[in-house]
This record gives structure tokens, sequence and C-alpha cells, in this order.
RNA sequence: GCGGGCGUAGAACAGCCUGGAGUGUUCGUCUCCCUGUCACGGAGAAGGUCGUGGGUUCAAAUCCCAUCGCCCGCG
């Protein structure tokens, strides 16, 4: 993988730039959908193709679970596999240690809440329904609640075999409720993890590292120095990001202004629309996020008049497409009405429909911010 | 015409026998929450002349009478 930077603006630190892997270019900053079992739920890949997305990041936990690595490194790697023939990466699993742990167990998410108590999670704590050791994670399958175990070397063979151009260290994604003394050590984990996942790649994808380090600006620091220093080819930055909007451009700066200058940022699963002009100003890349497609399936539509919710009743008698500026392939030709009739029908081609206008909305609003660099302007 | 049943929130019901503040259930409606996935979930709100009129009673959705509407059976 190759990263060029074209211009870097001259009033935040955004910058405008073209990642170049063997499926092809991706401009950044870029969003990257998701596409957790291969697949963007409901769309084939040659509708993701038409909603403008550049890259898709797949993942390690789910692949290996069902189908099962094997099966996809003899279709010939996840590209092939899922005929998506652009950009892709896979997510380590260290997301799952999280969301499958402590997540659970606290009802979570990785944004803090207000009014969660904080710090409940203490140095030597475990989650219930798994186990984190020194040298990776046993998990109990959710498919078929079978034992499995998840450790860097064990993520690598695995990103390895699926194929996909961009592959992310393991790590474990350090839970908000978290105290200090918890997060060093968790962090401490992850940055021997990394060491074991660069030693152990025998591919010529691109690694990226993980930095961790929870809301506390010092194991923030010491894990981007630590991460950046070593030679990953890109840097992942997980985690927490403040329990609000204000906090995130600054955390993300305690990191950034320690990462190598040359290589790509992703920021791990943010990106709501009103975050996304934020991360960008703050110099990231490229970003995941599960937003447009996993709020089309609860009937969100994201339009430039803002969120609608599609299953209100209102709009069975709106003869109007979900946005009036969006030249989508859905609002070139279904209305609100339809759309609604289908939710409230239990179809599923409402999803369908929601989930590539939001991808093409987002995509189109990155792009927006892209040319907003372009001209100076961000 | 006679006999029986039913009428309670936008919908379907429960509550009535044995009177005690319009109480409850399911659905629907509306609001909020969800950021490396969950067609999954969570929190909350609004909404009522108990068909109508009268009577009994300290007190009626509940008991009594009348009346209207719907349904069933028999003529």
């Amino acid at each position: 993988m190759n990263f060029k930077i074209l211009k870097k603006s001259k009033i935040s630190n955004a910058r405008l730039g073209f990642m170049e892997t063997d499926h092809g270019v991706v401009e950044t900053p870029c969003l990257v959908g998701v596409a957790t079992q291969a697949v963007v739920k409901t769309l084939t890949s040659e509708e993701v193709e038409q909603t403008k997305s550049q890259i898709l990041i797949s993942n390690t936990f789910h692949l290996h679970l069902k189908p099962g690595e094997k099966v996809v490194e003899k279709a010939g790697g996840i590209h092939k596999f899922m005929n998506w023939k652009k950009p892709l990466m896979t997510d380590s699993g260290g997301f799952q240690v999280f969301s499958l742990g402590f997540g659970k167990d606290f009802g979570t998410g990785k944004i803090l809440k207000m009014g969660v108590t904080e710090n409940a999670i203490k140095e030597s704590h475990q989650p219930r329904e798994i186990k984190i050791t020194q040298d990776g994670v046993y998990f109990r399958s959710p498919v078929d609640g079978q034992k499995l175990f998840l450790g860097p070397r064990e993520s690598m063979k695995i990103q390895q075999k699926l194929g996909a151009d961009i592959i992310f260290a393991f790590d474990e994604c350090t839970s908000p409720v978290a105290d200090y003394e918890y997060t060093k050590k968790s962090l401490e984990k992850t940055h021997k993890w990394a060491e074991i996942c660069l030693k152990s790649k025998k591919s010529k994808q691109a690694l990226f590292g993980i930095v961790q380090g929870g809301r506390y600006k010092d194991l923030r620091i010491e894990s981007a120095k630590f991460i950046g220093g070593l030679p990953f080819d890109g840097f992942g930055i997980g985690g927490e990001f403040g329990n609000n909007k204000k906090l995130m451009p600054q955390m993300l700066k305690w990191v950034i202004d320690e990462l190598p200058e040359k290589k790509p940022r992703h920021l791990l699963g943010i990106g709501y629309l009103e975050d996304m002009e934020n991360i960008i100003k703050a110099g990231i890349d490229t970003f995941d996020c599960t937003v447009p497609t996993h709020y089309a399936r609860r009937g969100i539509a994201f339009t430039s008049q803002g969120k609608l919710n599609m299953k209100q009743a209102v709009y069975v008698k709106k003869s109007e497409p979900l946005d009036p500026n969006c030249t989508c392939m859905v609002c070139l030709q279904y209305k609100k009405n339809y759309i609604c009739h289908l939710l409230r029908a239990g179809e599923l081609t409402a999803f369908k429909l929601l989930t590539f206008h939001n991808l093409h909305y987002f995509n189109s609003f990155v792009e927006d911010l892209r040319m907003k660099i372009k001209k100076g302007e961000i």
C-alpha cells in the first residue's frame, strides 16, 4: 500500500490524499463502509459500488466463525469471495474483546454515556463470558457456544488467509468504564500484541497498529508514541473518545501529534455526520462507521433535512424523495410513501433502499469535505 | 316481532357476577438512546363524556329501567 498526501490544510490538521492498493485507489479522507460478514447487509457488491463507496471493512472474528477463513481462502480471497473489486480492510477481532466482554456486561457502547458509573472495571477484573489473558482471548462462540481462542498470531493468520488489502493488529478495545489501572494494563497487552502481529505477518498486506489508552491523556500519548514508533503501514485509533463531542477532537490531537506524519490514520468505529468534519480536521484519513447501514435497518434516513424516522405514520402520505437534493438511485426512483409502506409491512426491500441511500449520502458528505479541504475552507 | 349476546384509548380485549378515583393487557401513535454491526434492543410519553338518557346509592364501567347501534338464533 502506498499513501500520498496531496494537500495539507493551513487552517486545521486536515489533509487530502490517496491510498493506493492492489485493488485500486482510495481518495482520503474517506468513510469505510462496514461489511462485517463480507457483505454490506442488504446490498450486493455492485450496489455498494454505486453508493460511491471506495473501501469496505470486514471482520476477522465473524468470518472466522462463519464460514471460516479456509472457505474464503479457497474462494480466492475475500475480494473474489464477495465479488468486491475495490480495496478492503479487515478488523482484527479486537473490538469483539470489548463488545462480547465488558461491553455486554455493562450494556455500554464504547462511548461513555452520562450517568454511567465510571471506573467500574478495575485491574484484574474479567468479563463474564470471555477470558482475557496475556496471550490472547478465550471466546465462547455466539454461533454454537464452542470455545475459541484469538490472539495476535491467530488474528494475523486469519487475516492473511482472508486477504484484505489492509489488516489491523489485534488489540483490546478498552471499555470506557475501565479505571486507569485497568486501561494501563490493557494498553501494555495491546502493545505487546502489536509487536507480535508485526513479527508474525508474512503477507504483503498493509498492517495498521492500533492506539488505545482510553480517556487518559498520558496513556494515549504513551500509546501513540509506542505504536507510532513501530514499522506499521498506518495506524488505527481505537477505544473511547469522550462522552461529549467537544472532547473528541482534543483526544484525537493527543494521539495524532505523536503519530508519523506520512502514514495514514484510521479512526475505528466513529463517524456520525456531525463528527466527520471534526475528525477530519483533527487529521484523520479514514474512518469506519456502522451508522449509515445500521440505522438504515432501524428505518432511519439521513438527509439534508436531518435524520428521518421513515416508520413514522406521516411519511406514508408523502410522495417525495427521501432527500430533494440527493441524486442517488433511490431518491431518483422511489418516494417516501413507498419506503414507509415497506417498513411498516416488514418488507426487507425497505432496508435495502435506505442502506443504499444512507451510504450514498454519507459518501457524498465526505466527498464535500474533501472538496472543502481542496478549496482551503477547512 | 321474540329470545340471547356485544358496545370501555386509534385497533382488539380484560375489568362487571360480588359497586369504591378511568384500572389493566396486546397492538398502534409519538419522543429519546444506540458510533471497529444488532433486519437487535432499551427508556419514556401521550391518548378515555366506559354507546346514549334516566334511576338506585355516600359512591356506578360495574346494579336497575329505557333507548340507539352491531352480531347470532328463532319466526
